[in-house]
DNA sequence: CGCAGATTTGAATGCAATCAACACTGGTGG
DNA sequence: CCACCAGTGTTGATTGCATTCAAATCTGCG
């Protein structure tokens, strides 16, 4: 199932493709070897950086190496909805490598390292190589299975459930990847991104969040997570992790 | 751009499947021979059938070719959410092809014509058909487009805005497919339907849609959405059509 | 120290949900 | 043929969750 043997070959870049294809099925050496094939182009991106453009025609695919990225669209009144948050080891931007017009925005939330892959590049690999294909497509389909949590949380979650569920899932996500605490995990947005991101407002982010703490189910520190009762948490959200499709959820 | 000369030798469904994958990209000869070939299983179903269960491992995909069908998902207290709806000639399923569970339930909102087509076979054609393998990949990705826009209406749009860029899209993604009059389209759901997609109250559909009619924008006649002011409905949710890929097919 | 961004708190407002009827439709069976 | 019923659409009144407005800390940082 999961990762990862000697890697040690690769650079950082293709090892993070190859680690987090090794997560959602099986990779052979050879399809490891041609990914690493690859050209990627990398670049180290601080806080805020808009990586590829709303309205824009995408040539590239950008894939997260570390830190944190996230989609967002902007609204004409100045709104704006995160549509998506991505952690280390993703591949956040497979969602364009067959479309043409760009409807959000693919930009950094923390400072990060990010890997850019030609659409060319991509496309001709897939052609030679069925199961990379497989595995990518994949890929774009779980991603769209948190879309869908994401529609179900907006329509009829209430605030304390939508930050439940918000919970549970970036916990169980970065517990793939990396290997964190037990009880604890990364959560580098801010209030007002978590309030773009949940369809709420700043205010009742910071109260729905209060409540939490208050029930001893998380703690907040800085920019740290900490779950004092998972169950608990799980609860308050009917969190259930099968849409992520792991073999192995926590 | 769209469809389509002679498939006259086709049946229905594989039709279908080359009309639709015609209007997104180009589609050779011989690859629409090839999807001719697909065994699919074709079936009637009544309103409100579920074809595919929330919790079941799916083994086959589903397609509409005729009828309406939506995707929702159930919440543990009773309430629900629709994820998505379709119209005929749509690939609704190729969503599930590469996932290993069902996290929402595919059904019929009217009575419906499908196609199941087993995901084995379809793997095997997108195995020796790349360019297949792309159009197929390219609808899930604007799939997964509609669902982002489903994200930015639950997280920051009004009720009328909804209720505004559904009946836009709707409208636009049925003249892809059909080649209905100027100015109305099909309207299949009912106003709790509604709710459930757009994440408002039954009630707040009804009064929102009153909205609309008095203002001139739109009419509504039995199951037939009559749009009187196609610029104004368009300005009630600042709906633009790029999101849905259709001018400019890879 | 000063400043911008982030978090927190309080108070008022409002959009949409909820509760509760009533009217209209088509289908079914006595 | 009509009574009945379930599903749909409509309307009014009330409630409440979340927003908005406003301002006060707190924090990191140049």
């Amino acid at each position: 199932m999961s990762a990862s043997d000697d890697h040690s070959s690769l650079d950082r870049a293709t090892d993070t493709l190859v680690r987090r294809l090794s997560s959602i099925g099986t990779l052979s050496q050879d399809d490891a070897a041609a990914l690493a094939e690859l050209p990627v182009r990398r670049e180290f991106v601080q806080t805020n950086v808009d990586l590829i453009n709303q309205g824009a025609v995408p040539t590239v695919s950008c894939l997260l190496i570390d830190g944190f990225l996230c989609r967002y669209h902007l609204l004409p009144e100045g709104k704006r909805q995160i549509l998506s948050i991505h952690c280390a080891g993703e591949i956040p931007d497979l969602q364009n490598l067959y479309l043409s017009y760009m409807d959000h925005t693919l930009a950094s939330v923390v400072p990060s390292e990010v890997g850019f892959i030609a659409h060319k590049d991509l496309r001709e690999l897939i052609r030679a190589r069925p199961h990379v294909c497989e595995l990518l497509w994949r890929e774009t389909l779980i991603d769209a299975a948190i879309f869908r949590q994401s529609i179900i949380s907006l329509g009829r979650r209430t605030a304390r459930e939508r930050v439940g569920h918000l919970l549970c899932e970036l916990f169980v996500r970065q517990r793939v990847i990396d290997n964190p605490p037990r009880n604890a995990c990364r959560l580098p947005l801010t209030q007002t991104q978590l309030a773009d991101l949940l369809g709420l407002s700043l205010v009742h982010v910071n109260r729905t969040l209060q409540g939490l703490r208050a029930d001893g189910l998380v703690e907040l520190e800085g920019r740290l997570l900490v779950i004092h009762d998972w169950e608990g948490l799980q609860e308050v959200s009917a969190f259930d992790p099968a849409y992520l499709q792991l073999d192995d959820p926590v």
